[in-house]
DNA sequence: CTGTTAGCGCGTTCAG
DNA sequence: CTGAACGCGCTAACAG
């Protein structure tokens, strides 16, 4: 900024004030700076700006996979209205665990991001008073807890599980199972689909689980050993849509008929839900719009408002296609 | 620091050494400074820390799509090795725009990232005098270039899509159509195989093309219009496994034979590829070795060694499996 | 509208 | 093995 303002014949600091408050300066200064900027190239240093301001424009966002379409979807949305407002996303994968997750918390921490958004509402206690202690907005997303660490914005998992046992006993489903894959949520939402399809139909549901990643290919799997498990004539909850299209495609290829010979419900309405044959029956959870909601209450909060509703249930949907 | 430094009865550089290099302080100061630390709660600021050093332990990369599994499994990768090193990842989604690519260059170069990864071989003009400007090491990746701006680790989508054509002419195939969405490597890959298949069977080569993502639901639409064109009885190249998925959907729901009535190779090799019904025939990029082959040029030039090979070919692999 | 001054919280010399 | 002094490049007051 020294040597641009030395040759725009300004000082340094009409320089930081052209690029951070154009409104403050003279218009034909400003003029003489971008010129000066343009010849030598100049970029400016954000490492400085933030060490003097005590804001480094960085929201950092913590969440358990990447390549999980789920969670990079809500980022997406959530980045997009970050970004607007001009703040960088600095983005970790946690993985499902809560002493990972801790680790990478302090981690960017020290990069004194101005928000966290973290995935889900449990974290380790010492990962609580880490950020606590920064004092700066976070929020929890992808679930729902009514003692949030600052805010919270998701669904309740056991009522969406609930809903899908309803909708599957009123669809005339006597008998049901359940695949999920390694994430607790996951098993939260089986366990609650199950207690409450049981309580309703008197019939015991088949569960499996795996402990990796939900892949196309478990879910060919899962049915497989659900069926070995003597279920049969029923419908399966799963845990994902991608499992869900993983029971479709091995009762195709064992030539069972979806739904009649077995029905499947997915969940979170992925956008190939509504192209796999048949179209999957599955719970929608609006991932656009739980970024969007995360991103304005951080954005919110950095306007001064305190006064932030902190639990904010996004809620889901049932959305029935052909596969059950 | 000083405030941690005051307590454990030294200097605040003392506290500063005992962080970055605990060999050079006595193991009792060592103690009393851990114990320090863990009593204030004490972050270490990587803001003021990258300031003073001239480090900012930051590598930023640049890809078209987060959500894109491709993608975000290669950077997956990458992320890995370079934590394994202390090194951040700062991430962001460009598009398929070369203008949004280079204002997302700019901001990133404002955070004096220490290295920088982008994907693809094409950039502004701007974008490149940046980015030599910035003098930090750059690896332009996905795709080979005998002139990257500083390293490049990929390969020829141009060779791949004639290792395409001349599997499909050897395994019998005498007709052939295209499928691709819309991406610039995407397109390259189509012309190749059209050309190179059309030039080996004197048969002209159906194309069809989305601007949109690749999706399942596009896969499906794209065997429709290839079918209406005319197209029958041969084998289908598409730019990704997710279309080349959605036509063996759509093969199934029209009672087509796969690959008896349709063949279909895809790209990629996604982890879903072996699991379809049938098992899809497809390129294989190793998305895991590109990652980690970009992060280890990077780290090496951290090192110090300027004399690095500079152009990496990854290579690619024809899968053959019921599909084709 | 512009400039002066004083830090932001560390790492990096160089002395001891 | 430890500390004093300095500066990284910028923003935030304040004064003119």
């Amino acid at each position: 900024m020294e040597t641009v303002g030395r040759m725009a014949g300004v000082s340094q600091v009409t320089v930081s004030r052209a690029l951070s408050e154009p409104s403050k300066v003279s218009s034909e200064t400003l003029r003489r700076i971008h010129e000066a900027i343009r010849v030598t190239g100049f970029v400016p240093n954000a490492i400085a700006g933030a060490l003097a301001s005590q804001r480094s424009m960085l929201v950092s966002a913590l969440v358990p996979s990447i390549s999980n379409i789920v969670y990079a979807s809500m980022i997406a949305a959530f980045n997009e209205r970050m970004r607007a407002r001009g703040y960088q996303i600095l983005l970790s994968e946690t993985g499902f665990d809560l002493g990972d997750e801790e680790a990478f918390i302090a981690t960017h921490l020290s990069r004194r991001p101005d928000a966290v958004l973290l995935t889900g509402v449990h974290h380790s206690v010492q990962a609580r008073r880490m950020l606590l202690a920064a004092s700066v907005p976070v929020v929890e997303v992808w679930d729902i807890s009514s003692t949030p660490i600052d805010i919270c914005v998701g669904f309740s998992h056991v009522e969406a599980a609930r809903a899908a046992a309803d909708f599957a006993a009123k669809a005339g489903y006597r008998r049901a199972a359940c695949l999920s894959a390694g994430d607790e949520r996951a098993r939260r939402r089986q366990q609650a689909f199950a207690e409450h399809f049981e309580r309703s139909s008197g019939q015991p549901v088949v569960k499996a689980a795996f402990d990796a990643p939900a892949t196309l290919a478990n879910g060919r799997t899962g049915l497989s050993r659900l069926l070995q498990s003597g279920f049969s004539d029923g419908v399966v909850f799963c845990s994902s849509d991608l499992l869900a299209h993983g029971v479709l495609v091995e009762a195709h290829a064992r030539g069972l008929a979806v739904p009649g010979d077995v029905a499947v419900i997915g969940f979170g309405d992925q956008d190939y839900a509504a192209a796999v044959e048949p179209a999957l029956t599955t719970v929608r959870v609006d991932r656009e719009a739980l970024g969007a909601a995360a991103a304005e209450t951080i954005l919110s909060r950095f306007r001064g408002q305190q006064r932030v509703e902190n639990v904010i249930d996004i809620g889901f949907d049932i959305i029935r296609r052909g596969s059950a």
